[in-house]
DNA sequence: ATACTACGATGGACGAAGTCCAAGTCAATA
DNA sequence: TATTGACTTGGACTTCGTCCATCGTAGTAT
């Protein structure tokens, strides 16, 4: 965590109440918030603290690689501060929650020459999808 | 695409010109278009056609099967009408379009058991990411 | 052909997620 | 401790999508 501020830090960022009580949120749980969940933790912590600055902020440690936004459906954006080891996702199909998982094999390398149509591939997501096993009944 | 209409009326669809247009949109590029891009097509063809027609026809060929909704970045869906051939998609970073690719191998097979978490499984979304021979300047 | 009726279409209001902006505030520097 | 430009604020705005009461019509029966 104290890593990540002084990441930040010695990146340019001016450190203010608001980026550390958002970097200390995502640090803090590592689930997969929404913008509005990290608001909601912000704000108690913090109770003046926007709705812009959250997603400023967020915005923010995305283009810094610190923080990875993930898309499994077409509702909000999930942020994952899982950044800096490389992982896909299992989302439950009922409720939405996400764990982060490691298939074995590369599948970049999967991907044969004569399927790239001339693309420069940089990366690939793999999002399983299935059902947890608190949805199942179990 | 005379095939798909069959197989609604079969399945109990009522053929409205409406939802033939909607199919005749999705059928006739094989693009990935979004719900607007599919109403302004539908909308050139039958101009009193409305959102929320072209909305819930697109939600009900999802849940037939015949077409596969795909959320690449937070925007706006897009809709795959080439929902009976399993395959992938590589989307081009720069400027967004979206290919249908099949990598080898089996991605269900490479999530080892320790990783599933107590899940059952259902499937698995994989995202290519790179840039396209055009964007690259090619 | 005609009438009937339940299913589908309409459009406008609504809601969720996210962006933008002008004005005010404050962290870092000197 | 004064300065200043980067940061924050809150509210308006945009985009994407859903909902609902009402109207229209495809398919069926006659």
């Amino acid at each position: 965590m104290s890593d990540l501020l002084a990441r930040l830090r010695d990146r340019g960022w001016r450190l203010t109440a608001q980026r550390r009580v958002v970097a200390e949120v995502l640090d803090g749980e590592h689930v997969h918030l929404t913008a509005d969940d990290v608001l909601e933790r912000a704000t108690a912590r913090l109770p003046e603290i926007s709705r812009a600055t959250v997603y400023n902020t967020l915005g923010e440690l995305v283009l810094l690689g610190e923080v990875i936004e993930v898309a499994t459906d077409g509702r909000a954006k999930r942020y994952d501060p899982n950044a800096h080891r490389p992982h896909h996702h299992l989302v439950c199909s009922r409720c939405g929650t996400i764990r982060d998982v490691r298939p074995a094999g590369d599948p970049l390398a999967d991907l044969p020459a004569g399927e790239r149509f001339g693309f420069t591939l940089s990366g690939v997501e793999m999002t399983y999808r299935g059902v947890c096993p608190d949805c199942a009944g179990g």
